[in-house]
DNA sequence: GTTATATATTTCGTATGCGAAATATCAAGA
DNA sequence: TCTTGATATTTCGCATACGAAATATATAAC
């Protein structure tokens, strides 16, 4: 198999087994990591653009919407126009959004330290900085 | 915003990256990088079992199904039932479906090349098995 | 002030992927 | 043979994610 993409190969299947854990984790307290990821982010920044939040996470806009639109149908956070700018729209957590995002950030830092498991610091950096070069070589066109 | 799940992260916004690319080299052909994946496992196994597939890609059989039925409605591969086990189907490439897979591979090898500039040898080990431990850390149900 | 352009978000159609449940077939044992 | 349990695949409902096009509002040019 391997050997023609390896790396490909090897970041996807990577990919999808965090995933399937995060889910799993979270998915017995009805969040997803997808929503995980908002609630961690709104957690420091409530109120942020829905623009923001999108660019923020690295999900392109429109994927944004029905993310909020799900969030929003579920009680996590609250669509508000803003008051400058009338295109724009901030997301704020809820209480129940915050509780959760709060007990859903502890999960998440155990999945974290798992992934450092059996790696020294510095192996982490190279793949922190590995991980981080994906940005550079394949660039938005915005942010080209 | 890391800090609290910094590999998580970067995990998850280099995946997405990778992805764009590969899709966006793939689409002006008509693949998607799903595809793209199972023509190269079928280039070197043809006519393999459908939870084959499925296994070596790390998608879950329900998954493949959905893909299996895209590619054969876009004409680049076929089921076909296999003689032994009346349960089982093998998929078998079409001739487009070889030779589109071929032209992909290409494209691939170049992303895949691209992963690996401005890394040595050793730090891209470091990466592969990285990588690969989170099969460990994470099995599916069935691998434990 | 009106028109042209840029920006923020949404809508739409589609692909991917998951888990749970259904279906079909096989294999083993009573 | 009949039943019982395992296995391969599919079906269903849903969440995620993309790109292209639509919508609404803001901003600049005139």
């Amino acid at each position: 198999m391997r050997a023609e993409h390896r790396l490909i190969f090897l970041l996807t299947v990577a990919y999808r087994r965090l995933q399937r854990a995060i889910d799993q984790e979270t998915a017995a307290h009805d969040l997803t990591s997808a929503q995980a990821g908002v609630l961690f982010f709104l957690g420091r920044n409530d109120g942020a653009l829905i623009g923001d939040v999108s660019q923020a996470l690295d999900i392109v806009p429109s994927a944004m919407t029905g993310l909020a639109d799900r969030m929003e149908r579920a009680g996590l956070v609250k669509r508000r126009r803003d008051g400058e700018d009338g295109r724009s729209q901030r997301l704020h957590l809820t209480v129940a959004g915050q509780e959760l995002g709060k007990r859903a950030a502890t999960r998440t830092r155990v999945i974290n330290n798992r992934l450092m498991d059996g790696f020294s610091e510095a192996e982490i950096d190279v793949v922190s900085r590995w991980l981080s070069s994906l940005q550079e070589k394949f660039p938005k066109d915005k942010d080209g």
